[in-house]
DNA sequence: GTCTATACTGTGATAGAC
DNA sequence: GTCTATCACAGTATAGAC
């Protein structure tokens, strides 16, 4: 949650996880492997800490709570692809990116299934990852916007669609369309986000 | 799940739920008011159950689980509004209808609350509700196919859109845009759906 | 600082008395 | 049909060993 920054912990006294921080990283990425892997299904933190290699509470220890591992995983994972979609898009536009990133997501299962499952779960106001996953799909709702707002001056985009409309509208078809597919993997994602940029696109 | 028709118990022995069906419809009937005023917050069948005015026990007898329950809600909603949604379709027509139950779902919040966390729950198949929910669903895109190529025919919609991708990408955008409202209710979900309504019109 | 051991509360579920 | 125990399991909190 709050990992201001702070170089990798040379006094080794003060700071908390200043040499523990090595250890908790590696925790994520275990963590991280084994949603990706086996997927996400209704595991316990004892499951995840056999699958890890470690015992429940060391993993408690590290993040306090459950439901702060897995916000720890889905923050590893913006770390790990915004930089690479945000590449992806000042190469090949928005319009080719977005199709992208479903197939990219069509390769970690697990990931996704934990993605939609936090995401749901976390609808009431005092979860602890409400406000992450609020924040996190306003910047993507705000990235999107602004993306389409510069399609549209370059005049790649139909005129009398609000970006500020467009970018929820894609937003939520990107949620939606990964919860379909989860239930049915014959769900083509990309073709359904492609279709909706084609509906969009200046004939 | 399994109510096939049969009268009201008469004979009041050998069927299951002869005279129990009437209780257990109250009870479906408390249990989705609860819902829709007081919203699903993590509720235990203990909660439920005090809110009903039962013990817990007496809930799981007449429904077996949780999760069987929460389903059966699910199922007395669908009865409810299923043919109120299908008389608007024959008088409106498919592109008023879908904002039209946007604008119904808002004043519902807690029945979509729990739509949504069943949804994602029970995206693992083995989970009790998965089959209803897939089929539920299914039912849904395939009912939007068939009425977009109704319009389609009537020269209404632009052409070049298999009405199957819509339709899966309209099902997949009531879902996403629900989820976005229940993080922030200032999302005005029937715009949201009416511009993809406008997006697929023939201009 | 890191981890183990242990116990506490609440969950959904089951068995059996009435 | 209903209620009283009781169950195994969940997430969590704390004390203390290394």
């Amino acid at each position: 949650m709050d990992q201001e920054t702070r170089g990798p912990g040379r006094t080794g006294k003060r700071a908390p996880y200043a040499n523990g921080a090595k250890k908790r990283a590696e925790l994520v990425e275990a963590a991280f492997r084994v949603f990706a892997e086996k997927g996400y299904l209704g595991l316990s933190i004892r499951q995840i800490a056999e699958a890890v290699g470690t015992s429940h509470t060391a993993l408690l220890h590290h993040f306090g709570s459950k439901e702060a591992l897995l916000e720890a995983v889905l923050v590893l994972r913006e770390e790990r692809e915004g930089p690479w979609r945000q590449e992806l898009i000042s190469e090949k536009g928005l319009l080719e990116t977005v199709p992208a990133v479903m197939r990219h997501n069509a390769g970690i299962r697990g990931v996704i299934h934990l993605d939609a499952t936090l995401r749901a779960e976390a609808i009431s106001p005092d979860h602890p990852a409400h406000h992450f996953l609020l924040r996190r799909n306003q910047d993507f709702v705000d990235s999107v916007q602004s993306e389409l707002e510069r399609e549209l001056a370059a005049g790649r985009l139909r005129e009398g669609f609000p970006p500020a409309v467009l970018a929820r509208q894609i937003t939520a078809l990107v949620d939606g369309i990964q919860l379909s597919w989860l239930y049915d993997e014959s769900v083509d994602m990309a073709e359904h986000l492609q279709g909706f940029m084609d509906l969009i696109k200046k004939t």
